[in-house]
DNA sequence: TGTAACTTGTGAAATCATTCACAAGCGGAA
DNA sequence: TTCCGCTTGTGAATGATTTCACAAGTTACA
């Protein structure tokens, strides 16, 4: 199917796709054109047409797409068919937060376990997940079968996880310590940084239109 | 100074660069090559070089750059020579986690009010900020003199809100919920999309090496 | 059946971003 | 002063992504 690379730009927007044809679906809307779609994306019907095309022609001319069609093709492009299993590493504010964050587990994404070293943290029971002690984590990620691991905690702790949790195997993590963070090529890594699209915003606010 | 339009991809690297030059300021380091700042964020020398030509002529051939100017120097590109106030609205989950994230105030971003439309979520207070009634939203903008707004609020709360804030002349917008916001052209938006950084590492696990 | 109104899928063109490659500048050593 | 090792700054080349533009397919309807 997707033989060549794709770019990543346009495996997100396939995301932005997804979520729209959710909810057109959940309205009743039978077809969908790549204009319609792309108006909702912020984006153009080109772009559209063209993200879909590396992965095949799910359209029919003069009619758009099927919703329900299109909806179910993209979930199987970007690996929706099944729940993936998650594990937050830092039970802190912003663990505690994505613990508890229903939006996962809607989309897919089952949080299966959360750990700490503080053992004030340890035993609290986070929705139903209990925080566990970050020393049974390199057996729990094999026993429980992770698949997702997403790391919540300060930033000198976070390379030293990335490598612990890659030799247990892990192959996607998302970081939210501000620090750039290095595995094998074999492992997906994506970082969300907060205070850098602050300070991307702050020099919007100095440069535009100046 | 910055006269030709700037790639996102570029700023956002600034911010990298300027992240590790703090760094190497505290370990003492007086100087540092292109190629040190690029293997720290995992680019390349070039890339480093033409990052910072587009602004102007920082380094010294033979020598590299003096980490305390360039440091200085890329502050100002930024525009962090100041401190940006900011509001948050929703004291959710996430909004209360983010009121309390000491990261942000370590790099010049003062959050100084949050609002909620919950009674009961109103009056607590998260590090000193007492989370206000939604309805003094309007008129505190103005009065605080608030730069950026950061939305926390459910999905659907989130147009209806740029529109208020924009309205009320905030010009950056930084939005946490899963749905695309719109505004004019004047107005700086980010979204940061955490469930879409998941799906995008399902895709990654499905295809990669596949 | 024929035609009008739409819309897809996709090469080709245009735009945008990264990498290359090297002349030129700097500091230190002799 | 000259040479050597190192590094910047930047046009030119390459590579990647987006946009254009249009042939071809579909439906509706007279
Ligand atoms: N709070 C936010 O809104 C926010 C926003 C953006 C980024 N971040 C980043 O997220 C990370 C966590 O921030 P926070 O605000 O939740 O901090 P926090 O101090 O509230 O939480 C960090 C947690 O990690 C735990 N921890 C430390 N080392 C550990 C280890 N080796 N194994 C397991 N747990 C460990 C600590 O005990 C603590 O509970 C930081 O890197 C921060 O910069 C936070
Ligand atoms: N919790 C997370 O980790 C997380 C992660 C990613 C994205 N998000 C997104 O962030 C948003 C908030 O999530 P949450 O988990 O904090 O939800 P939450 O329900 O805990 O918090 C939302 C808050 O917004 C308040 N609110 C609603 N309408 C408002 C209005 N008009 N003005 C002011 N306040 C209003 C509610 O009273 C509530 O306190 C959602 O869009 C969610 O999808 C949350």
């Amino acid at each position: 199917m997707a033989l060549k690379h794709i770019a990543e730009s346009t495996v997100r927007r396939l995301s932005d796709y997804l979520r729209f044809l959710e909810e057109l679906e959940a309205q009743g809307q039978q077809t969908v054109s790549s204009g319609e779609l792309a108006s909702l994306g912020g984006t153009t019907s080109a772009q559209v047409r063209k993200d879909l095309s590396f992965f095949g022609s799910f359209g029919k001319r003069g009619l758009g797409y099927t919703v329900t069609a299109l909806s179910r093709s993209l979930r199987q492009i970007l690996g929706l068919e099944r729940t993936w299993k998650v594990a937050i590493i830092g039970g802190g504010k912003i663990g505690r937060a994505l613990a508890q964050y229903h939006g996962f587990r809607e989309r897919g994404f089952d949080v299966v376990a959360v750990y700490d070293i503080d053992p004030a943290r340890i035993g609290v029971s986070l929705d139903g997940v209990v925080v566990r002690d970050q020393r049974d984590l390199d057996a729990d990620l094999t026993t429980l079968a992770v698949d997702i691991v997403l790391l919540a905690v300060p930033a000198e702790a976070a390379q030293p996880l990335v490598d612990r949790v890659t030799s247990a195997g892990i192959r996607a993590i998302l970081n939210f310590a501000p620090v750039p963070v290095q595995a094998s090529s074999r492992v997906a890594i994506r970082s969300v940084n907060m205070a850098l699209e602050l300070e991307f915003l702050a020099y919007e606010l100095v440069n535009r239109d100046a």
